[in-house]
DNA sequence: TGGGGTTAT
DNA sequence: ATAACCC
């Protein structure tokens, strides 16, 4: 997260920015163009997205309250369900007392949210590149470029007139002459504007928020809740973060820092920013204790980094219990058979494979452990093949890792299995501007090889 | 607690 | 390989 910032500074480095600001600068016009200091981000979070999906899948759900369940777990489910008391997380058995009408749907298969998170995701990159996942239902985009764009088409008297789309936070009012409100509403009117191509093109509805960085413009997409949007004026950022009841609410501040801050003394922002730095740094370490109290200021100069195609593609599954090699190799088999069809669709061949499971344990640990390998020279030129028998190496090594970890001599036993290919790479090597480039269809006709998208409309491939 | 993901160490 | 974070 302490990537270089490749466009712009972030005003909130300087240390006056500690503090809420009091006044504004309303001369940023003297400035060269494309060295603002202000950043506009904008984050985007679908309205329960798996049920989304699912209504969309099937309209008959649509005015029925609907869960989405994956094992023992409601993960998600609609508003109707939400208003009769239904929450995310809740299990299958408080959910349906809770709501006896309540509709439930399985979600175990991820295959749908994930095409459609993908088809969110290039929408969203369509209006600006810079876009970052997060999850399936979240993306971050930087609008900075789009609105100085924008602002210079403008006219003076276009100028004066802008307005905010949506809700502005606190009802703070703008000021017309103040160059980071105007900024923001213009990013506000992207947001606008993602918001109903969404709608539009693929049918869902959600969230925005719009800020100067990435942590107060996820903190405020959340202020307004199904399917509005909500921008942040520097001027109330401080209200925003300590509308916060605990810093375990913190976007980045997770389960065992939150710990071990509350062994600290502290759970609340203001605590956060007020504990001795030197302290912290001892208790955290550096890295750790300077990024958690930047934030706990709502400073967060981290840039949006492009998330591009996957990095791994992982199946996993859960169970009350496996206690045999068969058992084991079964599951396993089910695993990589849908991982192989993800892996050809998207054209990269991985490099590495791993196993995870989970152990049964009495205590309350959440207990992963994983071996890895590379995959072999052979299996990896079958995949780029096709059509040749990779399941029965793939199953032969993915079985050597887990006796690797499990000694199937003695019981054991199981709750989760997991594969995962990762180191992905593009099989041609080929560099632009190299003749290998030009032959090689994958390369010259598509912008990344197998990059996810079939965006095939414009290149015609007639093998 | 599910079925995914990411980055840092 | 694990541990932390995110959804």
């Amino acid at each position: 997260m302490t990537k270089p910032e490749r466009h712009h500074s972030a005003a909130e480095t300087s240390p006056a920015t500690l503090h809420p600001r009091t006044s504004v600068a309303v001369h940023d016009e003297l400035e060269p163009a494309g060295s603002s200091s202000c950043r506009v981000i904008v984050h985007v979070d679908l309205d329960c997205f798996y049920a989304q999906v699912e209504m969309i899948s099937n309209p008959e759900l649509k005015d029925k309250p609907l869960g989405v369940q994956q094992k023992y777990l409601v993960v998600t489910c609609n508003y109707e369900a939400r208003k009769l008391g239904v929450k995310k997380l809740m299990s299958v058995r408080d959910a349906k007392e809770k709501c006896p009408q309540l509709v439930l749907v399985n979600g175990e298969d991820l295959t749908r949210y994930r095409e459609m998170s993908y088809k969110v995701t290039e929408l969203l990159e369509e209006f600006s590149p810079v876009v970052e996942r997060l999850g399936f239902d979240e993306n971050f985009v930087d609008l900075t470029e789009m609105v100085e764009k924008r602002l210079e088409q403008l006219q003076s008297d276009e100028l004066s007139a802008l307005t905010v789309s949506g809700h502005v936070y606190n009802n703070q009012p703008v000021n017309p002459r103040d160059t980071l409100h105007v900024r923001l509403l213009v990013g506000s009117q992207i947001a606008a504007e993602m918001r109903e191509a969404m709608y539009q093109q693929l049918g869902l509805t959600g969230c925005a928020g719009v800020a100067s960085n990435k942590l107060l413009a996820k903190l405020v997409s959340g202020v307004f809740k199904p399917n509005q949007q909500t921008v942040l004026l520097p001027e109330s950022s401080q209200d925003l973060i300590h509308s916060l009841n605990h810093i375990k609410e913190m976007p980045g501040i997770g389960y065992k820092t939150s710990k071990r801050l509350e062994a600290l003394g502290i759970s609340s922002v203001r605590d956060l920013q007020t504990f001795s730095s030197k302290i912290l740094e001892k208790e955290l370490g550096i890295s750790v204790a300077q990024r958690i109290q930047k934030l706990s200021f709502g400073e967060d100069d981290s840039p949006v980094t492009p998330s591009g195609p996957p990095q791994s593609f992982s199946e996993e599954d859960s169970f009350k219990k496996c206690s045999s090699e068969v058992e084991a190799k079964t599951k396993i088999e089910e695993l990589l058979a849908s991982l192989l069809n993800r892996v050809c669709q998207d054209g990269r061949k991985p490099y590495t494979v791993r196993l995870t499971l989970r152990q049964y344990s009495s205590g309350k640990q959440c207990n992963r452990e994983s071996r890895q390998c590379p995959v072999p020279p052979h299996v990896i030129q079958k995949l780029a093949a096709g059509n040749y028998d990779v399941m029965t190496p793939m199953v032969d090594i993915l079985m050597k890792l887990f006796r690797n970890m499990v000694n199937v001599k003695m019981p054991f036993h199981l709750t989760l299995l997991s594969v995962c290919f990762c180191n992905l790479k593009s099989l041609n090597t080929a560099k632009k501007g190299t003749i290998d480039y030009y032959l090689t269809p994958s390369l010259s006709t598509t912008s990344h090889a197998g990059k996810r998208s079939f965006k095939m409309k414009d290149c015609h491939m007639e093998d």
